[in-house]
DNA sequence: GACTGTGAATACCTTCACAGCA
DNA sequence: TGCTGTGAAGGTATTCACAGTC
Protein backbone atom coordinates (compact mmCIF):
# COMPACT_ATOMS: atom_id res chain seq x y z
CA UNK A 1 0.00 0.00 0.00
CA UNK A 2 1.48 3.45 -0.63
CA UNK A 3 1.26 6.59 1.71
CA UNK A 4 -1.27 9.25 0.78
CA UNK A 5 0.65 12.07 0.10
CA UNK A 6 -1.44 14.39 2.61
CA UNK A 7 0.40 17.41 1.79
CA UNK A 8 -0.13 16.98 -2.27
CA UNK A 9 -1.51 19.92 -3.94
CA UNK A 10 -4.08 18.48 -5.42
CA UNK A 11 -6.24 15.84 -4.45
CA UNK A 12 -4.91 12.31 -5.44
CA UNK A 13 -5.19 8.90 -5.02
CA UNK A 14 -4.73 6.95 -1.68
CA UNK A 15 -3.41 3.82 -3.59
CA UNK A 16 -2.84 3.41 -8.01
CA UNK A 17 -5.61 3.28 -9.69
CA UNK A 18 -6.65 -0.20 -11.73
CA UNK A 19 -7.28 0.14 -15.28
CA UNK A 20 -10.91 -1.99 -14.77
CA UNK A 21 -12.07 0.55 -12.28
CA UNK A 22 -11.63 3.64 -14.76
CA UNK A 23 -14.38 3.01 -16.61
CA UNK A 24 -16.78 2.54 -14.06
CA UNK A 25 -15.18 5.59 -12.25
CA UNK A 26 -16.47 7.33 -15.45
CA UNK A 27 -19.76 5.72 -15.83
CA UNK A 28 -19.91 7.86 -11.87
CA UNK A 29 -18.79 10.74 -12.56
CA UNK A 30 -21.59 10.36 -15.53
CA UNK A 31 -24.32 9.84 -13.64
CA UNK A 32 -23.39 11.91 -10.88
CA UNK A 33 -23.15 14.80 -13.24
CA UNK A 34 -26.71 14.10 -14.33
CA UNK A 35 -27.86 13.89 -10.04
CA UNK A 36 -25.70 17.34 -10.26
CA UNK A 37 -28.01 18.34 -12.46
CA UNK A 38 -30.95 17.17 -11.26
CA UNK A 39 -29.92 19.71 -8.39
CA UNK A 40 -28.82 16.50 -5.48
CA UNK A 41 -26.06 17.69 -3.38
CA UNK A 42 -25.51 14.24 -1.99
CA UNK A 43 -26.25 10.51 -2.42
CA UNK A 44 -25.35 6.77 -1.30
CA UNK A 45 -23.22 3.99 -3.02
CA UNK A 46 -26.73 2.40 -3.18
CA UNK A 47 -28.54 5.17 -5.09
CA UNK A 48 -25.57 5.56 -7.71
CA UNK A 49 -26.18 1.70 -8.09
CA UNK A 50 -29.77 2.37 -9.05
CA UNK A 51 -29.39 5.08 -11.21
CA UNK A 52 -26.60 3.04 -13.28
CA UNK A 53 -29.29 0.74 -13.75
CA UNK A 54 -27.82 -1.85 -10.90
CA UNK A 55 -25.05 -3.32 -13.01
CA UNK A 56 -22.75 -2.35 -10.78
CA UNK A 57 -22.84 -3.33 -7.14
CA UNK A 58 -22.74 -0.79 -4.02
CA UNK A 59 -20.05 -2.66 -2.90
CA UNK A 60 -17.87 -2.23 -6.03
CA UNK A 61 -18.79 1.38 -5.71
CA UNK A 62 -17.40 1.74 -2.90
CA UNK A 63 -14.47 0.16 -3.08
CA UNK A 64 -13.62 1.92 -6.14
CA UNK A 65 -14.31 5.66 -4.50
CA UNK A 66 -12.27 4.39 -1.51
CA UNK A 67 -9.29 4.14 -3.39
CA UNK A 68 -9.51 7.98 -4.22
CA UNK A 69 -9.37 9.27 -0.61
CA UNK A 70 -12.19 9.20 1.80
CA UNK A 71 -14.74 11.34 0.48
CA UNK A 72 -18.24 9.64 1.55
CA UNK A 73 -19.72 10.41 5.18
CA UNK A 74 -20.37 7.17 7.26
CA UNK A 75 -24.63 7.27 7.60
CA UNK A 76 -24.67 10.14 5.04
CA UNK A 77 -23.16 9.16 1.35
CA UNK A 78 -21.26 11.42 -0.35
CA UNK A 79 -21.18 15.16 -1.19
CA UNK A 80 -22.02 14.80 -5.21
CA UNK A 81 -19.81 17.97 -5.76
CA UNK A 82 -16.24 17.18 -4.23
CA UNK A 83 -17.30 13.96 -5.86
CA UNK A 84 -17.14 14.98 -9.23
CA UNK A 85 -14.48 17.33 -9.34
CA UNK A 86 -12.63 14.66 -7.65
CA UNK A 87 -13.65 12.09 -10.53
CA UNK A 88 -12.70 14.44 -13.22
CA UNK A 89 -9.41 15.00 -11.82
CA UNK A 90 -8.45 11.59 -11.82
CA UNK A 91 -9.96 10.56 -14.67
CA UNK A 92 -7.79 13.51 -16.30
CA UNK A 93 -10.72 15.25 -17.64
CA UNK A 94 -9.85 18.75 -15.92
CA UNK A 95 -7.29 18.83 -19.03
CA UNK A 96 -8.09 19.41 -22.32
CA UNK A 97 -7.03 16.56 -25.21
CA UNK A 98 -6.70 16.97 -28.69
CA UNK A 99 -7.39 13.92 -30.47
CA UNK A 100 -6.29 13.36 -33.93
CA UNK A 101 -9.01 11.22 -35.90
CA UNK A 102 -6.72 8.54 -38.37
CA UNK A 103 -9.03 7.46 -41.24
CA UNK A 104 -12.22 9.39 -41.69
CA UNK A 105 -14.90 6.64 -42.82
CA UNK A 106 -17.91 6.18 -41.22
CA UNK A 107 -16.52 5.27 -37.92
CA UNK A 108 -13.93 7.77 -37.78
CA UNK A 109 -17.04 10.25 -38.42
CA UNK A 110 -19.44 8.65 -35.70
CA UNK A 111 -16.32 8.82 -33.33
CA UNK A 112 -15.33 12.31 -33.81
CA UNK A 113 -19.55 13.34 -33.50
CA UNK A 114 -19.50 11.12 -30.23
CA UNK A 115 -16.96 11.78 -28.39
CA UNK A 116 -16.86 16.03 -28.86
CA UNK A 117 -20.98 15.89 -28.07
CA UNK A 118 -20.01 13.76 -24.98
CA UNK A 119 -16.63 15.44 -23.18
CA UNK A 120 -16.51 19.63 -23.82
CA UNK A 121 -12.46 18.98 -23.09
CA UNK A 122 -12.05 16.74 -26.23
CA UNK A 123 -11.47 18.17 -28.98
CA UNK A 124 -10.51 16.75 -32.56
CA UNK A 125 -7.99 19.03 -34.05
CA UNK A 126 -6.75 17.12 -36.73
CA UNK A 127 -8.13 14.46 -39.12
CA UNK A 128 -6.77 11.95 -41.52
CA UNK A 129 -7.75 9.91 -44.44
CA UNK A 130 -6.20 8.48 -47.73
CA UNK A 131 -9.16 8.27 -50.25
CA UNK A 132 -8.64 11.81 -52.26
CA UNK A 133 -12.96 12.56 -52.44
CA UNK A 134 -12.31 12.47 -48.42
CA UNK A 135 -8.96 14.96 -48.45
CA UNK A 136 -10.19 18.49 -48.30
CA UNK A 137 -13.19 18.36 -46.91
CA UNK A 138 -14.17 19.82 -43.30
CA UNK A 139 -15.28 18.65 -40.01
CA UNK A 140 -16.45 21.26 -37.38
CA UNK A 141 -13.86 23.25 -39.84
CA UNK A 142 -11.18 20.70 -39.42
CA UNK A 143 -9.92 20.42 -43.12
CA UNK A 144 -9.09 16.88 -43.92
CA UNK A 145 -5.55 15.48 -44.74
CA UNK A 146 -4.13 13.20 -46.85
CA UNK A 147 -2.43 10.72 -44.43
CA UNK A 148 0.60 10.89 -46.58
CA UNK A 149 0.83 14.30 -44.74
CA UNK A 150 0.99 13.53 -41.62
CA UNK A 151 4.68 13.66 -40.88
CA UNK A 152 4.43 17.58 -42.16
CA UNK A 153 0.70 18.33 -40.60
CA UNK A 154 0.51 16.49 -37.39
CA UNK A 155 2.86 17.85 -35.48
CA UNK A 156 0.96 21.78 -35.77
CA UNK A 157 -2.25 20.31 -34.49
CA UNK A 158 -0.43 19.69 -30.86
CA UNK A 159 -2.80 16.24 -30.26
CA UNK A 160 -1.81 14.06 -27.41
CA UNK A 161 -4.19 11.61 -28.47
CA UNK A 162 -5.03 9.11 -32.15
CA UNK A 163 -7.52 7.25 -32.86
CA UNK A 164 -7.35 4.78 -35.61
CA UNK A 165 -10.03 3.63 -37.72
CA UNK A 166 -8.28 2.63 -41.18
CA UNK A 167 -8.79 -0.51 -42.76
CA UNK A 168 -7.01 -3.76 -40.71
CA UNK A 169 -4.34 -3.63 -43.41
CA UNK A 170 -3.12 0.02 -42.99
CA UNK A 171 -3.77 0.08 -39.35
CA UNK A 172 -0.19 -1.15 -37.85
CA UNK A 173 1.99 1.26 -40.30
CA UNK A 174 -0.52 4.18 -39.32
CA UNK A 175 0.08 3.50 -35.87
CA UNK A 176 3.91 3.37 -35.95
CA UNK A 177 3.94 6.59 -37.45
CA UNK A 178 1.86 8.49 -35.12
CA UNK A 179 3.91 6.75 -32.23
CA UNK A 180 7.20 8.21 -34.19
CA UNK A 181 5.77 11.24 -34.35
CA UNK A 182 5.20 11.71 -30.63
CA UNK A 183 1.82 10.38 -29.86
CA UNK A 184 1.68 8.53 -26.72
CA UNK A 185 -1.99 7.24 -26.10
CA UNK A 186 -3.87 5.47 -29.33
CA UNK A 187 -7.00 4.01 -29.61
CA UNK A 188 -7.35 1.83 -31.71
CA UNK A 189 -10.93 0.53 -33.69
CA UNK A 190 -8.69 -1.77 -36.53
CA UNK A 191 -9.30 -5.64 -36.00
CA UNK A 192 -5.43 -6.23 -35.65
CA UNK A 193 -3.77 -5.87 -32.60
CA UNK A 194 -1.06 -3.46 -32.90
CA UNK A 195 2.63 -3.79 -31.65
CA UNK A 196 4.19 -0.59 -30.93
CA UNK A 197 8.15 0.21 -29.84
CA UNK A 198 7.85 2.42 -27.25
CA UNK A 199 5.86 3.72 -24.46
CA UNK A 200 2.70 3.57 -26.08
CA UNK A 201 -0.53 3.17 -24.21
CA UNK A 202 -3.10 1.27 -26.52
CA UNK A 203 -6.38 0.65 -26.19
CA UNK A 204 -8.42 -1.34 -28.59
CA UNK A 205 -12.14 -1.51 -29.39
CA UNK A 206 -13.01 -4.79 -30.70
CA UNK A 207 -16.34 -4.86 -32.18
CA UNK A 208 -15.87 -8.03 -33.99
CA UNK A 209 -14.78 -9.93 -30.90
CA UNK A 210 -17.96 -8.25 -28.57
CA UNK A 211 -20.39 -9.68 -31.93
CA UNK A 212 -18.57 -12.78 -31.86
CA UNK A 213 -19.46 -13.08 -27.72
CA UNK A 214 -22.89 -12.45 -28.38
CA UNK A 215 -22.98 -15.29 -31.37
CA UNK A 216 -20.66 -17.65 -29.05
CA UNK A 217 -23.60 -17.44 -26.52
CA UNK A 218 -26.90 -17.46 -28.30
CA UNK A 219 -25.07 -20.58 -30.34
CA UNK A 220 -24.79 -22.19 -26.93
CA UNK A 221 -28.37 -21.72 -25.50
CA UNK A 222 -29.72 -22.56 -28.82
CA UNK A 223 -28.45 -26.05 -28.21
CA UNK B 1 -14.00 -30.51 -14.46
CA UNK B 2 -16.62 -31.48 -17.41
CA UNK B 3 -15.91 -34.85 -18.66
CA UNK B 4 -15.96 -34.15 -22.74
CA UNK B 5 -18.90 -35.88 -24.28
CA UNK B 6 -16.97 -37.99 -26.64
CA UNK B 7 -19.67 -39.22 -28.92
CA UNK B 8 -21.09 -35.81 -29.29
CA UNK B 9 -22.08 -34.97 -32.90
CA UNK B 10 -20.28 -32.38 -33.73
CA UNK B 11 -16.77 -31.13 -32.00
CA UNK B 12 -17.81 -29.54 -28.83
CA UNK B 13 -15.02 -27.89 -25.94
CA UNK B 14 -14.13 -29.73 -23.77
CA UNK B 15 -14.49 -27.19 -20.66
CA UNK B 16 -17.26 -24.07 -20.67
CA UNK B 17 -15.38 -21.52 -22.33
CA UNK B 18 -14.99 -18.39 -20.34
CA UNK B 19 -15.78 -15.45 -22.15
CA UNK B 20 -13.26 -13.20 -22.07
CA UNK B 21 -11.27 -16.00 -23.87
CA UNK B 22 -14.25 -15.24 -26.96
CA UNK B 23 -12.55 -12.24 -28.00
CA UNK B 24 -8.98 -13.67 -28.35
CA UNK B 25 -10.30 -16.97 -30.09
CA UNK B 26 -12.17 -14.61 -32.71
CA UNK B 27 -8.69 -12.74 -33.47
CA UNK B 28 -7.37 -16.49 -33.56
CA UNK B 29 -9.83 -17.14 -35.79
CA UNK B 30 -8.82 -14.07 -38.29
CA UNK B 31 -5.50 -14.57 -37.99
CA UNK B 32 -5.68 -18.49 -38.78
CA UNK B 33 -7.60 -17.28 -41.97
CA UNK B 34 -5.35 -14.96 -43.26
CA UNK B 35 -2.91 -17.80 -42.45
CA UNK B 36 -4.73 -20.45 -44.72
CA UNK B 37 -5.27 -18.07 -47.36
CA UNK B 38 -1.33 -17.93 -47.31
CA UNK B 39 -1.15 -21.50 -47.90
CA UNK B 40 -0.10 -22.55 -44.83
CA UNK B 41 -1.32 -26.05 -43.14
CA UNK B 42 -0.20 -25.97 -40.09
CA UNK B 43 0.90 -23.21 -37.02
CA UNK B 44 2.53 -23.20 -33.57
CA UNK B 45 0.66 -21.04 -30.94
CA UNK B 46 4.25 -18.95 -31.17
CA UNK B 47 3.83 -18.62 -34.41
CA UNK B 48 0.26 -17.30 -34.35
CA UNK B 49 1.52 -15.08 -30.97
CA UNK B 50 3.66 -13.90 -33.69
CA UNK B 51 0.90 -12.99 -36.19
CA UNK B 52 -1.30 -11.19 -33.32
CA UNK B 53 2.37 -8.86 -33.10
CA UNK B 54 2.89 -10.36 -29.48
CA UNK B 55 -0.28 -9.05 -28.02
CA UNK B 56 -1.09 -12.60 -26.48
CA UNK B 57 1.47 -14.66 -25.45
CA UNK B 58 1.67 -18.06 -26.50
CA UNK B 59 0.97 -19.90 -23.52
CA UNK B 60 -2.28 -17.97 -23.19
CA UNK B 61 -3.17 -19.40 -26.89
CA UNK B 62 -2.31 -23.00 -26.16
CA UNK B 63 -4.60 -22.46 -22.92
CA UNK B 64 -7.14 -20.78 -24.78
CA UNK B 65 -7.32 -23.92 -27.43
CA UNK B 66 -6.89 -26.44 -24.85
CA UNK B 67 -10.41 -25.73 -24.02
CA UNK B 68 -11.66 -26.80 -27.58
CA UNK B 69 -10.81 -30.21 -27.32
CA UNK B 70 -6.58 -31.22 -28.32
CA UNK B 71 -6.14 -30.41 -31.74
CA UNK B 72 -2.42 -29.59 -31.91
CA UNK B 73 0.34 -32.22 -32.46
CA UNK B 74 2.97 -31.97 -29.76
CA UNK B 75 6.23 -31.23 -31.14
CA UNK B 76 4.52 -30.15 -34.05
CA UNK B 77 1.82 -27.39 -33.72
CA UNK B 78 -1.74 -27.19 -34.88
CA UNK B 79 -3.13 -28.09 -38.31
CA UNK B 80 -5.17 -24.87 -39.26
CA UNK B 81 -7.76 -26.10 -41.10
CA UNK B 82 -9.89 -28.50 -38.52
CA UNK B 83 -8.90 -25.21 -35.85
CA UNK B 84 -10.39 -22.82 -37.59
CA UNK B 85 -13.60 -24.89 -38.34
CA UNK B 86 -13.78 -25.65 -34.66
CA UNK B 87 -12.90 -22.06 -33.85
CA UNK B 88 -16.00 -20.99 -36.36
CA UNK B 89 -17.92 -23.63 -34.50
CA UNK B 90 -17.86 -22.41 -30.86
CA UNK B 91 -17.68 -18.57 -31.96
CA UNK B 92 -20.88 -19.59 -33.60
CA UNK B 93 -19.88 -17.83 -36.86
CA UNK B 94 -21.21 -20.86 -38.71
CA UNK B 95 -24.72 -19.37 -38.44
CA UNK B 96 -26.02 -16.77 -40.21
CA UNK B 97 -27.32 -14.46 -37.87
CA UNK B 98 -29.74 -10.94 -38.40
CA UNK B 99 -28.81 -8.02 -36.66
CA UNK B 100 -31.24 -5.00 -36.08
CA UNK B 101 -29.66 -1.85 -35.98
CA UNK B 102 -31.38 0.86 -34.22
CA UNK B 103 -30.36 4.29 -34.47
CA UNK B 104 -29.34 4.84 -37.95
CA UNK B 105 -26.83 7.79 -37.22
CA UNK B 106 -22.78 7.76 -38.04
CA UNK B 107 -22.66 5.47 -35.15
CA UNK B 108 -25.01 2.44 -36.55
CA UNK B 109 -23.91 2.97 -40.55
CA UNK B 110 -20.14 2.34 -39.16
CA UNK B 111 -21.17 -0.39 -37.42
CA UNK B 112 -23.57 -1.80 -40.21
CA UNK B 113 -20.49 -1.51 -42.71
CA UNK B 114 -17.80 -2.51 -40.60
CA UNK B 115 -19.31 -6.09 -39.38
CA UNK B 116 -20.99 -6.94 -42.52
CA UNK B 117 -17.48 -6.22 -44.54
CA UNK B 118 -16.12 -8.57 -41.47
CA UNK B 119 -18.03 -11.38 -41.54
CA UNK B 120 -20.01 -13.22 -44.31
CA UNK B 121 -22.74 -14.29 -41.74
CA UNK B 122 -23.45 -11.51 -40.29
CA UNK B 123 -26.36 -9.78 -41.83
CA UNK B 124 -28.21 -6.61 -41.14
CA UNK B 125 -31.89 -7.46 -41.76
CA UNK B 126 -33.54 -4.14 -40.35
CA UNK B 127 -32.60 -0.74 -39.47
CA UNK B 128 -34.41 1.87 -37.08
CA UNK B 129 -34.35 5.83 -36.91
CA UNK B 130 -36.47 8.14 -34.92
CA UNK B 131 -35.05 11.39 -37.44
CA UNK B 132 -37.79 12.03 -39.74
CA UNK B 133 -35.19 12.55 -42.66
CA UNK B 134 -33.70 9.28 -42.07
CA UNK B 135 -36.84 7.05 -42.18
CA UNK B 136 -37.22 5.84 -45.65
CA UNK B 137 -33.23 5.59 -46.80
CA UNK B 138 -31.92 2.91 -48.03
CA UNK B 139 -28.68 1.13 -46.74
CA UNK B 140 -28.26 -1.85 -48.97
CA UNK B 141 -31.26 -2.44 -49.58
CA UNK B 142 -32.98 -2.34 -46.34
CA UNK B 143 -35.14 0.48 -45.70
CA UNK B 144 -35.15 2.44 -42.31
CA UNK B 145 -38.11 2.53 -40.45
CA UNK B 146 -39.26 4.74 -37.93
CA UNK B 147 -38.64 3.24 -34.46
CA UNK B 148 -42.42 3.70 -33.75
CA UNK B 149 -42.97 0.95 -36.00
CA UNK B 150 -40.41 -1.68 -34.37
CA UNK B 151 -42.76 -3.50 -32.86
CA UNK B 152 -45.13 -3.93 -36.28
CA UNK B 153 -41.81 -4.61 -38.10
CA UNK B 154 -38.96 -5.85 -36.07
CA UNK B 155 -40.72 -9.53 -36.32
CA UNK B 156 -40.67 -9.74 -39.33
CA UNK B 157 -36.94 -9.37 -40.46
CA UNK B 158 -36.40 -12.63 -37.84
CA UNK B 159 -33.42 -10.43 -36.09
CA UNK B 160 -31.36 -12.64 -33.26
CA UNK B 161 -29.42 -9.57 -32.23
CA UNK B 162 -30.07 -6.32 -31.85
CA UNK B 163 -27.67 -2.69 -31.57
CA UNK B 164 -28.64 -0.02 -29.97
CA UNK B 165 -26.49 3.10 -31.49
CA UNK B 166 -29.30 5.84 -30.20
CA UNK B 167 -28.57 8.26 -27.85
CA UNK B 168 -27.86 7.67 -24.15
CA UNK B 169 -32.05 9.18 -23.24
CA UNK B 170 -33.31 6.57 -25.31
CA UNK B 171 -31.41 4.01 -24.68
CA UNK B 172 -32.99 2.10 -22.06
CA UNK B 173 -36.58 2.25 -24.04
CA UNK B 174 -35.03 0.76 -27.39
CA UNK B 175 -33.36 -1.97 -25.90
CA UNK B 176 -36.58 -3.02 -23.04
CA UNK B 177 -38.68 -2.68 -26.28
CA UNK B 178 -36.48 -4.90 -28.64
CA UNK B 179 -35.88 -7.30 -25.44
CA UNK B 180 -40.07 -7.16 -25.50
CA UNK B 181 -39.90 -8.55 -29.03
CA UNK B 182 -38.01 -11.73 -28.30
CA UNK B 183 -34.55 -10.36 -29.32
CA UNK B 184 -32.42 -12.45 -27.04
CA UNK B 185 -28.69 -10.87 -27.62
CA UNK B 186 -27.91 -7.14 -27.28
CA UNK B 187 -24.52 -4.80 -28.46
CA UNK B 188 -24.95 -1.09 -26.80
CA UNK B 189 -22.74 1.73 -27.56
CA UNK B 190 -25.06 4.21 -26.02
CA UNK B 191 -22.95 5.59 -22.73
CA UNK B 192 -25.72 4.21 -20.14
CA UNK B 193 -25.88 0.80 -18.73
CA UNK B 194 -29.17 -1.22 -19.57
CA UNK B 195 -31.09 -3.11 -17.15
CA UNK B 196 -33.30 -5.03 -18.67
CA UNK B 197 -35.40 -8.23 -16.83
CA UNK B 198 -35.14 -11.20 -18.95
CA UNK B 199 -32.55 -13.71 -20.09
CA UNK B 200 -30.87 -10.88 -22.36
CA UNK B 201 -27.36 -10.82 -23.28
CA UNK B 202 -25.60 -7.45 -23.14
CA UNK B 203 -22.63 -6.42 -24.46
CA UNK B 204 -21.28 -2.35 -24.23
CA UNK B 205 -19.12 -0.66 -25.93
CA UNK B 206 -17.80 2.08 -23.94
CA UNK B 207 -16.22 4.27 -25.96
CA UNK B 208 -15.66 7.12 -23.93
CA UNK B 209 -14.68 4.72 -20.81
CA UNK B 210 -12.29 3.53 -23.34
CA UNK B 211 -11.21 7.12 -23.87
CA UNK B 212 -11.06 8.10 -20.03
CA UNK B 213 -8.48 5.38 -19.67
CA UNK B 214 -5.75 7.13 -22.35
CA UNK B 215 -6.51 10.52 -20.62
CA UNK B 216 -6.52 8.65 -17.13
CA UNK B 217 -2.95 7.37 -17.82
CA UNK B 218 -1.35 10.32 -19.98
CA UNK B 219 -2.60 12.52 -16.90
CA UNK B 220 -0.59 10.50 -14.61
CA UNK B 221 2.48 10.44 -16.64
CA UNK B 222 2.94 13.91 -16.94
CA UNK B 223 3.02 14.10 -13.07
C1' DG C 1 -30.14 2.93 12.07
C1' DA C 2 -27.77 4.01 8.03
C1' DC C 3 -24.08 3.98 5.37
C1' DT C 4 -19.04 4.06 4.37
C1' DG C 5 -14.48 1.92 4.39
C1' DT C 6 -11.79 -2.17 4.42
C1' DG C 7 -9.60 -6.63 5.59
C1' DA C 8 -10.66 -11.34 4.49
C1' DA C 9 -12.53 -14.67 1.45
C1' DT C 10 -13.59 -15.95 -2.90
C1' DA C 11 -13.58 -16.22 -7.69
C1' DC C 12 -11.28 -15.45 -11.71
C1' DC C 13 -7.53 -15.03 -15.06
C1' DT C 14 -2.80 -15.43 -16.49
C1' DT C 15 1.77 -17.13 -16.18
C1' DC C 16 4.92 -20.61 -14.96
C1' DA C 17 6.99 -24.98 -15.06
C1' DC C 18 7.16 -29.16 -16.72
C1' DA C 19 5.17 -33.72 -17.97
C1' DG C 20 3.83 -36.02 -22.18
C1' DC C 21 4.34 -37.06 -26.87
C1' DA C 22 5.70 -36.99 -31.70
C1' DT D 1 14.49 -31.68 -29.73
C1' DG D 2 10.18 -29.10 -30.31
C1' DC D 3 5.97 -28.18 -29.15
C1' DT D 4 1.44 -29.05 -26.90
C1' DG D 5 -1.40 -29.70 -22.80
C1' DT D 6 -2.06 -28.93 -18.00
C1' DG D 7 -1.64 -28.81 -12.92
C1' DA D 8 0.23 -25.52 -9.77
C1' DA D 9 1.41 -20.95 -8.61
C1' DG D 10 0.81 -16.28 -8.84
C1' DG D 11 -1.65 -12.24 -9.50
C1' DT D 12 -5.77 -9.49 -9.95
C1' DA D 13 -10.61 -8.27 -9.41
C1' DT D 14 -14.95 -8.87 -7.03
C1' DT D 15 -17.83 -10.09 -3.22
C1' DC D 16 -18.59 -10.74 1.58
C1' DA D 17 -18.84 -9.48 6.24
C1' DC D 18 -18.44 -6.38 9.52
C1' DA D 19 -16.03 -2.73 12.13
C1' DG D 20 -16.18 2.19 12.28
C1' DT D 21 -18.58 6.57 12.15
C1' DC D 22 -22.05 9.88 11.87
Amino acid sequence: MIEPKIGAARIEAAEPLVEVSIPRLYAYHRALRAAQGAGKRTITSHGLAAMLGHTIASTQIRKDLSALRPLGRRGHGYAIDPLVDQLAWVLGLEHDWRIAIVGFGYLGRAFAGFITARERRFNVTAIFDRAPSVVGQRWQGIVVRDVAEMERTLADAGCNIAVIAVPAEAAQECAQRVADLGIRAILNFAPMPLDLRGAVIVRNIDLAGEMAILTHRLSLEAL
